[in-house]
DNA sequence: CCGGTGCTAACACCT
DNA sequence: TTAGCACCGG
């Protein structure tokens, strides 16, 4: 026992052996934080507490498997832990309880795009446009109430145009998602929620199970998640919280600080313990951060210090436009390898995802291995939510949006109305659609080809299901591929490239079914199905090895690095267009880009551009108000300003287009193009950079080119 | 009904 | 630049 806290400094020391009753730990970045959990946790069980009667939960899936992996390496007697997200434990607790609210257990786990489809086809139904509201935002806004708490009718929707659509398909989408017996993100909590409200019976079982009740990130937790673990913990109040109000950055999804403020409140006896020693990174660059977060009016002082002095300036980089930021960018992490960093000790952070791209060519050309982090993930790729459908039909066959994906890949003659026939069909019997296709019989106007098809369909998905409860994953989704036709499929129609492309992906999901087989032999399908449908953005697939990582400030969050670059310092893209006009939303943004130095050991890059593409538009740039936070002393030169003078004028010449002569080419000028041949200046549009030809080449017809990048010969 | 083609609009952050 | 959609021919 003694060895658990022999290292830790006093204030860790406290959190960690402190009695039963609620604990606040603030815990600024590189505190020590998830030392802390993992040392109490250990501590927990040294002094006699049967592992399943803990919870800790974590904000992220990895985090978690790296917090069990901690706790077991310092006490092996761990195994029965409870290490996961809200949404782990919450779809855990709803596998034995949901029954109550009227569902199956079997229930699937719709994911955004799910959701979105779902609603496109009740907007139709209802008699709306997608086109004038994208189901997509309608979607955004009802996550936005669930996760304020609010439900259909509580909104205040008054002359909002989402907010009317909303108050119609809204209801209908809730009896749509238990028809289909399917829950979203948002579900996940919310019924859990309901279900303790709605049952004490049930939350005192679980509350009695578990002894104590451990929250990391809890600055991130919005109210449901709050409620959740005040639930958990209600039978014997041991609840110890851990968080740092400058680190919130999850707004948007209705965290809230006020969660802190709240715990003192809700728990008057709560004891509160700081953490104000940084190990992580240098005096400089704990510097830089302490100065920018100063800046946020709503916040508790707070001491950052630590024993490393000095260090290594920060370095400031300008480029002309987004791509060239980009490829400096690149060279400089190129630079850092050259001194010995190891690739997977950097990274690079970007506000938006779509920076992303620009990194990703600067890298290749510069011949950098890297790994995007997070993204537009492999789940979303259209074989691997194909070759999903089929297996979440098995567990769940009456899963619609599933249903309407899996009947035609492969396709087998069943279109859009038909599907609709189909779908209204085992609504109004009470049947799944899958019983429907069983016996196509009873639908009318149907193909023949059609028919056979929906009852082979049927078949198969029988045949899969008696053998789903006892078969590993791998083996259900190998067959899944095989006896669908959908390997065959793929190679049919699409181009070579592409099919092995694909069948590379399904090879990917493949390896996944086989790393839950090996961590949960049990588990089975429903294990894979599960730990698939609430992967995030951070945990990723198998880790590429060492590699240079590249993600957004928000997946960034919990991590570090020796050697960081934050790009896109610029006013709009961080702060972000969207926040920039609120105090509040300015202040978020701030915690973010605090959130991003503070990731840093040794080395920080922060960069920006001063004009980019974006829409199709250049846009010009203003440096970030950031920046002018960042006392000058650290960084290593505070160039821009005089460059500015020097090189801006002849930088700014070099990217527009060379004047053009007295008015230059205009209309009725002629014109020759590489691919398309000669043709006639019909109009000019825009102007400077952004100025456009409308051109008509005769036979290839009428093109408007950027005149930047049309390579036009003037003739 | 399917799948390819060409047009249009848009483009936070995440479980 | 791309994703998503309407449209059209097989």
């Amino acid at each position: 026992m003694e060895e658990l806290i022999r290292d830790l400094n006093p204030p860790q020391r406290e959190a960690v052996t402190a009695g039963d009753g609620p604990v606040l730990v603030v815990a600024g970045p590189g505190s020590g934080k998830t030392r802390v959990i993992t040392h109490r946790i250990a501590w927990l069980l040294s002094r006699g507490v049967p592992p399943w009667r803990i919870i800790a939960i974590t904000f992220t899936n990895k985090a978690a498997d790296e917090m069990r992996e901690r706790v077991l390496r310092l006490v092996p007697a761990g195994t029965g832990l409870w290490v996961s997200t809200f949404h782990s434990a919450c779809v855990r607790i709803l596998r034995r309880e949901i029954e109550a609210l009227g569902y199956k257990n079997s229930f699937t786990i719709y994911d955004t795009a799910d959701r979105d489809r779902l609603l496109k086809k009740i907007m139709e139904e209802e008699g709306f446009s997608p086109r004038d509201v994208r189901p997509a935002a309608l979607g955004r806004r009802i996550s936005w109430f669930k996760n304020r708490a609010l439900g259909p009718g509580e909104h205040l929707g008054a002359g909002n145009e989402i907010d009317v659509i909303l108050e119609k398909v809204w209801p209908v989408y809730r009896e749509r998602m238990k028809t289909a017996n399917a829950l979203d993100f948002d579900d996940l909590l919310l019924l859990t929620l309901e279900l303790f409200h709605r049952f004490p019976s049930v939350k005192e079982k679980w509350s009695g199970r578990f002894l104590h009740v451990l929250v990391d990130e809890f600055q991130d937790t919005n109210k449901i998640q709050y409620d959740l673990a005040k639930n958990l913990s209600s039978a014997h109040g041991n609840i110890m919280v851990v968080g740092d109000p400058d680190q919130s950055i999850y707004g948007f999804r209705g965290a809230q600080v006020r969660n802190i403020l709240d715990f003192e409140k809700d728990f008057p006896a709560a004891r509160i313990v700081k953490l104000e020693q940084n190990y992580r990174s240098t005096e400089k660059i704990l510097r830089a951060a302490g100065t920018v977060i100063s800046n946020n009016l709503a916040r508790k002082e707070k001491d950052l210090w630590t024993e490393k002095r000095g260090g290594e300036p920060l370095d400031l980089l300008m480029a002309p436009t987004a791509e060239e930021e980009a490829l400096r960018v690149a060279g400089r992490v190129r630079s850092w390898l050259a001194s010995g960093v190891s690739p997977g000790e950097i990274a690079v952070f970007y506000r938006v995802n779509a920076r992303s791209r620009l990194l990703e060519a600067a890298f290749r050309a510069e011949g950098i291995d890297y790994r995007v982090v997070g993204a537009l993930s492999f789940y979303q790729r259209r074989e691997i939510k194909d070759v999903l459908a089929w297996l979440r039909l098995v567990v769940n066959p009456f899963d619609e949006i599933s249903f309407s994906r899996a009947v035609s890949a492969p396709p087998r003659g069943v279109g859009g109305k038909s599907l609709e026939r189909i779908l209204a069909r085992a609504r109004s019997l009470g049947l799944s659609p899958v019983d429907v296709a069983a016996d196509p019989a009873g639908i009318p106007r149907l193909t023949s080809k059609a028919k056979e098809g929906l009852a082979a369909m049927a078949k198969l998905l029988g045949s899969l299901r008696a053998d789903a409860g006892r078969a590993p994953a791998l083996e259900m989704v190998r067959r899944a591929l095989e006896e669908t036709g959908y390997l065959d499929w793929i190679h049919e129609t699409a181009d070579p490239l592409e099919a092995r492309d694909r069948e590379a992906n399904l090879d990917e999901l493949l390896s996944a079914a086989a790393q839950v087989d090996e961590r949960d032999p049990e588990g089975g399908l429903a294990a894979f199905l599960e730990r698939v449908s609430l992967v995030s953005d951070q945990d990723g697939l198998a880790s590429k090895g060492e590699v240079v990582q590249l993600m957004t400030l928000h997946t960034a969050k919990g991590l570090e690095f020796d050697a960081v670059a934050i790009v896109g310092l610029e006013e709009g893209t961080l702060p972000h267009l969207f926040s920039i006009d609120s105090e509040e939303g300015v202040e978020e943004e701030r915690r973010l880009f605090y959130v991003g130095v503070t990731r840093a050991r040794k080395h920080l890059l922060l960069s920006f551009a001063e004009s980019m593409m974006s829409a199709g538009e250049w846009r010009e740039m203003e440096r970030s108000r950031f920046l002018g936070e960042i006392p000058q002393d650290v960084f290593n030169s505070w160039g821009p300003e005089e460059e500015d003078q020097e090189e801006d004028p002849e930088e700014e010449r070099d990217l527009l287009p060379p004047a053009p002569p007295g008015e230059g080419p205009g209309p009725g000028a002629r014109v020759r193009h590489g691919s398309y041949g000669e043709g006639v200046i019909k109009a000019v549009r825009g102007d400077k950079r952004n100025k456009r030809l409308v051109v008509d080449f005769g036979e290839a017809g009428t093109k408007i080119l950027l005149l930047e990048f049309s390579d036009l010969e003037f003739l």
